[in-house]
RNA sequence: CGGGAAGUGGCUCAACUUGGUAGAGCAUUUGGUUUGGGACCAAGAGGUUGCAGGUUCAAAUCCUGUCUUCCCGACCA
């Protein structure tokens, strides 16, 4: 931890760069000389360590096997299914020579690895006991962006992605949308964040998919943020690939497959959605050090050590901040690195037999006994972590907005950013309409399976679903 | 990829307009005093000015290219 005092953009004054501000100071993350690959720190790397403990014990619970999957894809292998490579193509970056000599053909670094699964599922399917399969990969993945933000968007991206193949198409929906649950449960319950669940449009949804669901995530400022996904790919892939198992009946049949994926774009989402004008906020859930233990001098070092392990003893992990700052440095050091909360441990205090814990979201400070502190120090962890959500779910529905009449879209998309929920006709004109003279993409249905009478906000003919729009990270 | 801004010790910036060989604060190191909201005193170290060319007797400064970062679009998780 080094001593220099940080500055960080007010987010009325510059959102883009107070975030920027947040990860750097908040120690995060460092830039590197290549555009877009950002150095994911100490400090940031634990919050990634948390999120994949807690992931990927989830994932196991269902059945997930993890595998390892090459980075690099032939180009003729990526080539198979035509959807998907149109939609990947503008942003794949290219090996073309190893070492002195230039390939005889280009390989692709992975943008995405349907194409390796397939390939591998084709030699490991063979009978419906075979089936299911069900995978999934952390790895880092690339794609060339044009615009990079740390977290958010960037060329090589640190993520996990399952790939599941199964014996029917039902089982493969059942699939699709558990996992979507089980990231909307975690967002929610972990991250503290509030997620609209939904299908994406033809126009938006993943290459090669039949439906793509997303998690979408609303930040501060308005502006929305694509926090995860889920696909359902029916059997084209199986049949681009030719996959084919032997069901009890002795027929082949092509098998039904899903791919889901999170990154760390989802710590970007909680840095928007929760930081303030002092820094990084972290609910409890996924914050890799729950308590900074302060000393106010080093006189008291011993108590604080104490409350340490007595604290860690009940698994909250803590830290004790011995670097030689004074007291006042180091409270707005435990801020800006978000600790949900620290603990100010002094001599004067200590002649009273009292300790102060001050909330990190709240700033709110309130003095303890010394010697009971355990549970006082759970249960404002516990509601740190339920009011953060609060608070973010009350913003976000006050971000959004119904609205049936273009004129009434025109205006208050002027003044006002977050979900618009319009009424819309499912053609793909209108939608791009909405992009071009309002700047508005559509995230996600309302409800897939609504059925509805009303007129198309931008055509003015019959519209059948209603339509989250919004400006998008 | 288009439009705008920026890049000078670790950080924030000055010197650039008008070319003359880089300076401050903070951080860092050492010694000491301190520590209840970003401590103080003293001494020291640290920079071929993002990179590559060019103009010039001379370039941080002028020109060209390039890379990176930020903002606004387009593209996208």
């Amino acid at each position: 931890m080094n001593g220099e005092v940080k500055e960080i953009t007010k987010r009325n004054v510059d959102f883009g760069s107070w975030y920027t501000d947040v990860c750097l100071k908040a120690d995060l993350i460092d830039y590197t000389s290549v555009k877009g690959s950002m150095i994911i720190r100490p400090y940031g790397y634990s919050i990634w360590e948390q999120i994949v403990s807690i992931l990927d014990g989830k994932f196991k619970k269902e059945g997930v096997q993890n595998v390892q999957m090459p980075m690099f894809i032939p180009e003729d292998l990526f080539n198979k299914e035509k959807e998907h490579v149109k939609g990947f193509a503008p942003e794949v970056a290219y090996v073309t020579q190893g070492g002195d000599e230039k390939l005889p053909q280009r390989m692709i670094v992975r943008p995405t690895s349907e194409v390796l699964f397939c390939e591998h599922f084709k030699k490991r399917i063979s009978s419906y006991k075979d089936l299911p399969l069900i995978y999934n990969q952390w790895c880092t993945i690339v794609r060339w962006e044009k615009t990079t933000r740390p977290f958010l968007r960037s060329r090589e991206i640190l993520w996990q992605e399952g790939h599941t193949m199964h014996a029917t198409a039902d089982e493969a929906i059942v699939e699709t949308k558990k996992m979507l649950k089980i990231y909307e449960d975690f967002q929610k319950n972990i991250l503290a964040l509030p997620v609209i669940i939904g299908r994406k449009t033809e126009k938006e949804k993943f290459a090669g998919a039949v439906s793509t669901y997303t998690l979408e995530a609303m930040m501060q400022n308005g502006v929305a943020l694509q926090n995860g996904t889920s696909h359902y790919f029916g059997d084209g892939f199986a049949k681009a690939f030719d996959i084919k198992y032997i069901d009890k009946n002795n027929k082949y049949i092509y098998p039904f497959q899903t791919s889901w994926g999170v990154s760390t774009r989802m710590i970007g989402a909680v840095i928007m959605t929760h930081s303030d004008d002092r820094g990084l906020v972290l609910p409890p859930n996924i914050a890799p050090i729950k308590v900074a233990i302060i000393p106010i001098n080093d006189k008291v070092y011993d108590e604080c050590d104490k409350i340490k392990d007595n604290l860690e003893k009940g698994n909250i992990s803590c830290i004790v901040d011995k670097s030689l700052k004074s007291a006042g440095f180091k409270f707005a050091e435990a801020e800006v690195r978000g600790y949900p909360l620290r603990i100010e441990v002094g001599p004067r205090d200590l002649e009273k037999n009292i300790i102060s814990i001050v909330r990190r979201d709240t700033l709110e400070k309130i003095d303890v006994n010394v010697n009971s502190y355990e549970s006082t120090v759970k249960n404002l962890l516990d509601d740190i972590q339920n009011s953060l959500y609060n608070e973010a779910l009350k913003r976000r529905d006050s971000m959004i907005y119904n609205v049936d009449l273009l004129e009434d879209l025109e205006s208050l998309s002027k003044e006002k950013q977050g979900f618009f929920i319009v009424p819309w006709c499912e053609d793909e004109a209108c939608e791009k309409t909405m992009k071009e003279s309002l700047g508005l993409t559509s995230r996600c249905l309302l409800d897939e399976n609504e059925v509805f009478d009303g007129k198309c906000i931008i055509c003015g003919k019959q519209a059948k679903k209603h339509l989250y729009i919004s400006k998008q990270y």
